[in-house]
DNA sequence: CTCAATTCCGGACTGGACTCCGTTTCGAGC
DNA sequence: GCTCGAAACGGAGTCCAGTCCGGAATTGAG
């Protein structure tokens, strides 16, 4: 995506000292656009904005919008993986707590649920650029959803730990079909082809379904899997 | 999409014989629009044909073809709903013909994994747009995905009857988890992000783990599907 | 401070999807 | 055939994402 090589750093967080003005002016750059771009995809939705009046809302060229974020997309993901990658620590950190799974895998989704009942055209195209897009914006949205697949299953295994089932089956594939199942829920509601406000009960059964089915231990029958 | 009433009929089959002077055109009009479409996107891919090339080789106005396809996602999807259509039909009468049922499912999606293995460009964006497009081109597309759901559907009852299971699950949530999982697959291998030759292997693997959880019987215990 | 080297910036420009509206073609009544 | 209203056509024009390159800012050396 980035031209050539962008103004990358190590991005780390805000730890050094020594920051040239080169740096301090980046750093402020980056801010300026996040925050001229937060608002307006809140504001008026992803694809009624220009990238022109980010840039002109953040004070820069449309030169420097691109030299920093890539593309329009890009700039969608950056703004959204900002807000969820707390969303998704919270649920992460709930769904240790002892709470019931399916009620755990919920909260793991939880951030993107209310994102996609409050922006649903954002919510959409940062799902659609999830699966379809490029970039390194796009890697770090595929990160979340690794992470969260993750701690799905996490939780299956403590699922099938405490009732003392075979812990045998392919519980990473599990994890996986039940993202993907909550992913398309979540973005039929998105796309308007689905109520909104059922989102959370739909979601809830399809976690039970699939809970109820792919975690039970395999009988002697039947065609092993691998 | 249509910006106002297109030249939009009963797009029934060539039946009736009093054609219009008018008729005649548009069915002319449109047989070469497909035409174009079809070649030229097959042979350098979606992104890099530019509508104008398409309304020039199929000699007409850009005007005119927006007029007909809506938009340049709508003409893949008119192109490829097109080649499908055969595709789905031969994979419905395959997998009534009492083959096991993973490979019956997978004669559904045969066609999809022949065009991705193909043409992953174009494969990627029509899976896109089935998910996230709109209008009428999609409706189509997405009346493909039903038949292809219902058809599993129908495959897993035959496949619980003749094991004697208990059919009282929630067989159409199982056959759409199925698709689901499928289309993932056939995503991330448009994307590059898997080895195109794994494909079929992958799906075969997906579906035999799916049939083998979710279609067993409930034991009495658990959460029993509403 | 001055100067050169390097990096960064930004707005004019490009390419392409899509639209608007004047022109053309068609069909029906006469 | 001729005329008129309606539908279809098409290409000039619009809008917008994304690029390019000349020039400005920053830094380091002397």
């Amino acid at each position: 995506m980035q031209p050539t090589p962008p103004p990358s750093r190590p991005v780390a967080a805000s730890a050094a000292q020594p920051v040239s003005r080169r740096e301090r002016n980046r750093q402020d750059k980056i801010r300026r656009i996040l925050g001229a771009a937060t608002e307006l995809f809140a504001e008026r939705g992803y694809s009624a904005v220009a990238t022109q009046e980010i840039a002109d809302a953040a004070d820069i060229g449309t030169g420097t919008l691109f030299r920093y974020a890539g593309s329009k997309a890009g700039l969608l993901m950056l703004v959204m993986n900002e807000q969820l990658r707390l969303g998704v620590e919270r649920g992460i950190t709930l769904s240790r707590n002892g709470t019931a799974p399916t009620e755990a895998i919920l909260a793991l989704v939880a951030p993107l649920v209310e994102s996609g009942c409050h922006h649903p055209e954002n919510t959409a195209a940062y799902q659609r650029e999830t699966l379809f897009g490029s970039g390194p914006e796009r890697e770090a949205a595929a990160a979340h959803v690794a992470r969260i697949e993750c701690a799905i299953e996490e939780i299956l295994r403590r699922y099938v730990a405490t009732r003392g089932m075979r812990p045998g089956r392919d519980l990473g594939m599990a994890a996986h079909v039940i993202y993907s199942t909550m992913y398309m829920d979540i973005v039929r509601v998105c796309m308007g082809r689905a109520p909104a406000d059922s989102l959370t009960n739909r979601l809830r059964r399809s976690v039970d379904y699939l809970l109820d089915t792919l975690v039970r231990p395999p009988t002697d029958r039947g065609t092993p899997p691998g």
